[in-house]
DNA sequence: GACTATTCATAAGT
DNA sequence: ACTTATGAATAGTC
């Protein structure tokens, strides 16, 4: 019995597997074996890996190590993208809410102590600093909106150069790994208007 | 001469490598491996991946094809998930802002009406909808901020369930690779308050 | 960073 | 999904 049972494993050229079958019977075995390696990794060295892996039909499968969104926060923290800045800028635009609710409040609680006092509080003001705030409050959200807007589009402009990118084709898949580096840090901040001395 | 050159590649235990040095090492070349594999499943089944590595010594290393950013945006897309959440969230800020402004720019102009017309506006208008208005706006952005703070914990808390997070240790890194699945689709919101009836 | 014996991953075939 | 021969990755060593 010299017949073998099976050819077993055969090299295989280094470009998409074009038998749509095979293609995705490829796909699901290497992507096992992918995030077996990378469990592996995170055992042996103690690494914390995320990785997310989009099938050609869209699908999207995930590994992460303690878990995928910390890891992704670490990388976009150590990046200053999108997802970080628009928590900080998220949390900025609740402290404005606040502080403008507070106005309306304020402007409110000023009738009804115009109604207990009987003074015009609004003939007074108008020639008063109160309106001119007012302008300049708005003036100074247009301005933060605007380089919020500008900032985000920045941002989704910017290649993360540093990191291990491919335009993958099949010529350059050897010599790809020899230039990963760290990221670096970056702490750019959009600058807002000071309104302390506008509240009360 | 029986003497073999090397031992060759000896079994070793899924446990973390004591040894400093050996573990750096490990970390290094399984690295490279790691990502050799992810380029080869780029190119054979023409799938998209993103994969992030954070050494112990907290370096990102980070492998993206076609770019890590825009495989990190189509999983946060798939999964609602923070960046895309937020920014919707920071739009919808935007516009309540703007909308904001707009109300304060139009209590100003009241001012000025009140003026040129000797009309009493705020006496009239005390017993009006308006305050009342301006009442339920404030609330309804309390209950927005409020949903919109409780619905960032969710998130933060949520594990991302049906995808492949491991809380690794050595006893169950074998049987790990079962049951990724493509991540569903969220399409919770927040409620916003219809305020058009409020605008002019 | 190179070597090599060995383990591990996997392409085909069933 | 299972099997198996073979290709590939890598642990230990230098």
């Amino acid at each position: 019995m010299t017949q073998k049972k099976t050819m077993g494993r055969r090299k295989i050229e280094m470009k998409r597997i074009e038998l749509r079958k095979s293609r995705q019977v490829t796909f699901s075995k290497r992507r096992n074996g992918l995030f077996k390696k990378a469990s592996e990794l995170c055992v042996l060295a103690g690494a914390q890996i995320a990785i997310l892996v989009q099938s050609p039909g869209n699908h999207v499968y995930a590994f992460g190590h303690p878990d995928v969104d910390s890891v992704i926060d670490a990388y976009l923290g150590n990046n200053v993208s999108n997802s970080l800045m628009k928590n900080s800028l998220l949390e900025e635009y609740n402290d404005k809410y606040l502080e403008m609710a507070y106005e309306l409040e304020a402007e409110k609680n000023k009738l009804d102590d115009v109604e207990e006092s009987g003074e015009s509080w609004w003939e007074n003001s108008f020639e008063d600093l109160e309106i001119d705030e007012l302008e300049n409050y708005i003036e100074s959200m247009e301005k933060l909106k605007n380089n919020v807007l500008k900032r985000a589009d920045e941002l989704r402009n910017l290649a993360v150069s540093p990191s291990f990118d491919t335009n993958t084709n099949a010529s350059n898949v050897d010599g790809l790994l020899d230039d990963q580096v760290a990221l670096p840090d970056l702490d750019d901040q959009v600058v807002l208007p000071n309104l302390d001395e506008f509240l009360p």
